[in-house]
DNA sequence: GGTTGTAATGAGACTCATTCTCATTCTATC
DNA sequence: GATAGAATGAGAATGAGTCTCATTACAACC
């Protein structure tokens, strides 16, 4: 959690998100929202289980598909078979990740200014030639963190 | 396919591959790789099943991951459930994906020198702080295709 | 060109992350 | 504090991907 000041102007702006799209910000929404915007990492669902056992796992789900269709979450597909959760771009600084293909673990990490406007003004290209409607972009790198090396 | 003059050239590459993991190079892994190096674009396990019916698909996945174990192959983790194929990086131009995120399709793009340097010079900043072993990266621009807009 | 040991294959069972269902519990509004 | 709609929880269902094991192809030898 970076660009607000306060918890509550966090949790003001998610209500006002989840308004938008006639849904309630309840407490067990916003229990996954202060998981994740207190989180150094994107959690995988088991990670959410071990810190809020006290979410079903069928909710946990649901919360997070909400949370995401109201703009509040963002889901990555990382190299292994399990879902990570990491608050949405609005609510992060822009950033980029790191996934571990022998572990499964993402690290975000933050890119320069400069590097940015490199980047925008080469997807600009890219996708003007194809048509494409570009939202967002994703530099991942792979590799083996400190943990997975040898 | 690019990098090699006859298909023939591309089939000894693989072959050397595969022996080296010592894998034999048969007709059905013979026929994913001609697939995969003759599409467009990345395909996923139906894809590859509506174009080569006669491959089961309990052996198409086993092919498709020991020609990856092998690096002959690249798995793509697109937005929907559905994992994509393509040739590993040996055999094509380095390029990044358009990915739609209303039907899934992924769109290969090719980018400049200049923003390759760019990008690897980045990567190496940000992994090296990390002690992060980089072994390769994808940018990927999410979107809608156009076949998905509106 | 047969024999034999080993690798590859195919059919289908199985796994397990994720989604769905539906009965129950909240909650906003009157 | 009733009522209608929304949210929740428990468990069933789904399905992409993996595993098993009986069968088939192959390579290396004779
Ligand atoms: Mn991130
Ligand atoms: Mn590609
Ligand atoms: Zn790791
Ligand atoms: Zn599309």
């Amino acid at each position: 959690m970076q660009t607000f000041d306060t918890v509550e102007e966090l949790h003001e702006f998610v209500e006002l998100l989840l308004h938008r799209i006639d849904q309630r910000y309840t407490a067990g929404r916003r229990a996954v929202v202060e998981l994740l915007a207190s989180s150094e990492r994107p959690l995988s669902i088991s990670d959410i289980e071990a810190r809020v056992p006290e979410i079903p796992r069928s909710s946990a789900y649901r919360h997070l598909s909400d949370l995401q269709r109201a703009g509040v979450v963002g889901r990555i597909a990382a190299s292994d078979e399990f879902a990570r959760f990491e608050m949405a771009e609005d609510f992060l600084h822009h950033h980029h990740h790191l996934l571990c293909s022998s572990c499964g673990q993402v690290i975000d990490v933050t890119p320069t200014r400069a590097f940015e406007r490199t980047v925008a003004r080469m997807v600009d290209e890219l996708t003007a030639e194809q048509g494409f409607r570009a939202t967002s972009h994703a530099l991942d790198v792979i590799g083996h963190c400190t943990n997975c090396q040898h």
